[in-house]
DNA sequence: AATTTTTCATATTGACATACTAGGTTTATG
DNA sequence: CATAAACCTAGTATGTCAATATGAAAAATT
């Protein structure tokens, strides 16, 4: 029951971007130094964003990232279910495939299916907006 | 983000014992039958919730299991808990072995925490005398 | 045009976990 | 004593995780 680095590092990678756009683009090499993380696996996560039109990247000298649409409507949800897949906690809900033949007579599955709305309540609840109010808050906090 | 089968089984299985109470402890090999499962595989996973505490072993001919409790006594949570270990969706909030030196300034850490508190909220919530009643429930729907 | 800086693409790796299977030992019952 | 159950340990195939490694492609600067 853990969330991968790659949904976690796939979060803070797009709140860099969020908080650090400006004239330029983000560049990759600057997140991976910032937070620490091989850029060469950033890359990876961020192709997976790039396909899934999270962000545009602009190539050559001065290109990095943006974001393709206003922080608010990037739930944490919707990043980590593009870099992670389903987030249901049992295979069984995902879809008609993985649906297992006693379905019907299963009294788990309530309990799974309740867990995974409660999943889902948490991860689409909070946006990008929302971690950036954060993140400047407490920089304020630290100041003062 | 997946429950693994260790921790499903392992619900399922005290499930099965505490339905099937009787006369007769419940043996392994009927459960297995029952739910169409590997009874070695379920070997090793009784064998973790006999180290817990959680069922009594009684073991020759006519041996089995039962439980240690009352139905009512086991939630979901602890029965994955015992068999999964932590249920933590990071692990930087399972102890302080795990937390990371940015702890103070993670803004995702907020996300994972309202995330953990929302597992925990659920799979706390259920007992094995939940299941037992759904159980019952559901086989009288099908006579009728 | 050459160089540099960035993204883009693919392959490989080592460690670990998952989900079992196999084979045997111990304990109690009839 | 034979049998039926739990108990114990090891092995194994498969896959996933979390990166590294290598280099190509594109675009801006010099």
């Amino acid at each position: 029951m853990k969330i991968s680095t790659k949904g976690r590092y796939a979060v803070r990678l797009l709140l860099d971007i969020a908080l650090n756009d400006g004239a330029e683009p983000v560049r990759l090499k600057d997140t991976a130094e910032r937070q620490d993380v091989s850029m060469k696996y950033l890359e990876q996560i961020i192709s997976i964003l790039v396909r899934g039109g999270f962000v545009k990247s602009i190539r050559g000298p001065q290109g990095g990232y943006r974001l393709m649409r206003a922080p608010e409507e990037y739930t944490v949800g919707m990043i980590l279910r593009q870099v992670e897949g389903s987030l249901a906690p049992v295979a069984c809900l995902e879809d008609e495939v993985n649906a297992c033949s006693r379905k019907a007579e299963c009294v788990s599955l309530r309990i799974w299916e309740e867990l995974d709305e409660a999943i889902a309540g948490v991860v689409d609840k909070y946006t990008l907006k929302d971690m950036m109010d954060w993140q400047k808050e407490m920089k304020c906090e630290y100041v003062i």
